[in-house]
DNA sequence: ATACATGATTTGTA
DNA sequence: TACAAATCATGTAT
């Protein structure tokens, strides 16, 4: 720990006021003569100079106390600015003046990047302007913010752990430092310590502690690269959705076969429902509308199977219709429907067509919320009564209400699809247009 | 390995 | 701006 036996070690070997100092012993002079004044001096220099070569093999309290008996030696002041000299003359301070730091790229690039991402920097603007940027290309700027909350709270979780822990070792480092240079200065009174020694002493332990941040920024970048794998270039990755999803949006797909086009709002329920963004939602009915329209006929299975499947909830939600308006309400027939696609002609073919009781489905339009039922219903009315045979197969959810430009007309309808194929006996050629 | 299915993106249009 | 259509890129079944 003592610095003076330390400064003595490495200048081994140097003549020092007439004694031969080597190997870290003191030799006593060649000369012969003791009890003289000179000689007595000498001798106590060379007492001196062995208990400082000594002082490290002894114990901290023997050497504390020796150290403080040096310091108070009478001879202490000459020997400190001799040792002084020493040091200037070789050089011992110049060393380590070449090692000036240049910034290291490595360095910078991780500073950059974490810039970029706005975990460094600024506090609030980076970071959600390096996300909303990264998140323009694709849905609205509304979607984006609820789609990529979850990365922002990810990314600002990164952030806040990134800066404490740069907070930290940031004071570890100043407490470190100044720790140092109190030691130091408080050395530099009984071993010559020259400031710039003291400066390339802090720089190295501000070296030290940058290659600690060096880490800490490395760990937080691969993290943050991490993070944007996992969220934002995950937009590209295509996940499958759950199959209860699918099931949802098909449901409502072929419920709403003549006006697939669900509101916003119905939208947002079905996200919710399917716990997908809305713009998701939109992107599936999108793909959906494109793809059935262009084969129908491989949607054909799938059409019926949805529409069986829902069409007990129809027959009840109809059922239950019929019964409210015969036994309520007495209403213009035929007056609902008025949110979504309105069906005239295919609507009077259903409702021309009687169920099995021999009720008529003209009370059944009702509510202004059952058209998706209605739907459905057709569907399976087409099926139950026989008009299958008739189709070829398994046309009923055939498009012949596309129109001519390919357009989803107000004819997109099971219905409607079924009466062009009939051949020209079919009972039901009256039904549609 | 391959073809097909499917969610996402891009481009053009009204 | 919502949508259609084309396209991309990946998931999945064979």
């Amino acid at each position: 720990m003592d610095e003076q036996a330390r400064i003595m070690q490495t200048l081994g070997g140097v003549t020092l006021a007439g004694h031969t100092v080597q190997g870290g012993m003191a030799v006593p002079p060649p000369h012969g003569h003791d009890g003289s004044d000179g000689d007595g001096r000498k001798q106590d220099i060379g007492d001196i100079l062995h208990q400082i070569m000594t002082i490290t093999d002894q114990s901290l309290d023997e050497a504390q106390a020796k150290k403080h008996g040096l310091n108070c030696h009478r001879m202490k002041p000459a020997l400190f600015s001799v040792l002084c000299e020493i040091k200037e003359k070789t050089g011992l301070s110049i060393r380590g003046a070449q090692e000036e730091d240049p910034p290291d790229p490595q360095l910078m690039r991780l500073d950059n990047m974490l810039l970029a991402e706005g975990v460094a920097g600024p506090e609030k603007g980076g970071g959600s302007a390096a996300v909303a940027a990264a998140a323009t290309a694709s849905g609205s700027p509304t979607d984006n913010s609820i789609e990529h909350s979850d990365y922002r709270a990810k990314l600002s979780q990164i952030r806040q752990i990134y800066h404490t822990e740069l907070e930290k070792y940031e004071q570890a480092c100043n407490e470190f430092t100044t720790h140092v240079m109190n030691l130091l200065r408080e050395q530099s009174r009984t071993r010559p310590i020259s400031p710039k020694e003291i400066e390339r002493m802090v720089s190295i332990i501000h070296r030290k502690f940058s290659s600690i941040q060096m880490q800490l920024k490395q760990s937080t970048c691969e993290a943050v690269m991490i993070l944007r794998s996992r969220f934002l270039d995950a937009r590209r990755k295509r996940r499958n959705f759950s199959k209860q999803a699918t099931e949802i949006l098909n449901e409502y797909f072929y419920s709403h076969l003549s006006n697939p086009y669900p509101s916003e709002e119905a939208k947002e329920e079905l996200a919710k429902k399917c716990s997908i963004t809305v713009s998701q939602v939109s992107n599936w009915f999108g793909n959906k509308r494109i793809r059935y329209k262009k084969n129908i006929g491989k949607f054909q299975e799938e059409a019926n199977l949805y529409a069986a499947k829902t069409a007990v909830n129809a027959a009840h939600a109809v059922a239950a219709a019929v019964q409210n308006s015969q036994t309520n309400s007495p209403t213009t027939p035929n007056s609902g429907s008025s949110s979504t696609f309105n069906l005239p002609n295919s609507g009077n073919m259903f409702m021309s067509m009687q169920n099995p009781n021999g009720d008529s489905y003209q009370g059944a339009q009702v509510g202004a919320n059952v058209q998706s039922q209605v739907d459905t219903l057709r569907h399976v009315i087409s099926q139950t009564a026989g008009y299958s045979d008739d189709l070829g197969g398994n046309s009923m959810y055939s498009p012949h209400s596309l129109d001519a430009n390919g357009g989803w007309q107000d004819a997109m309808t099971p219905s409607s699809a079924i009466s062009p194929t009939e051949g020209p006996g079919s009972v039901h050629s009256d039904t549609s247009n």
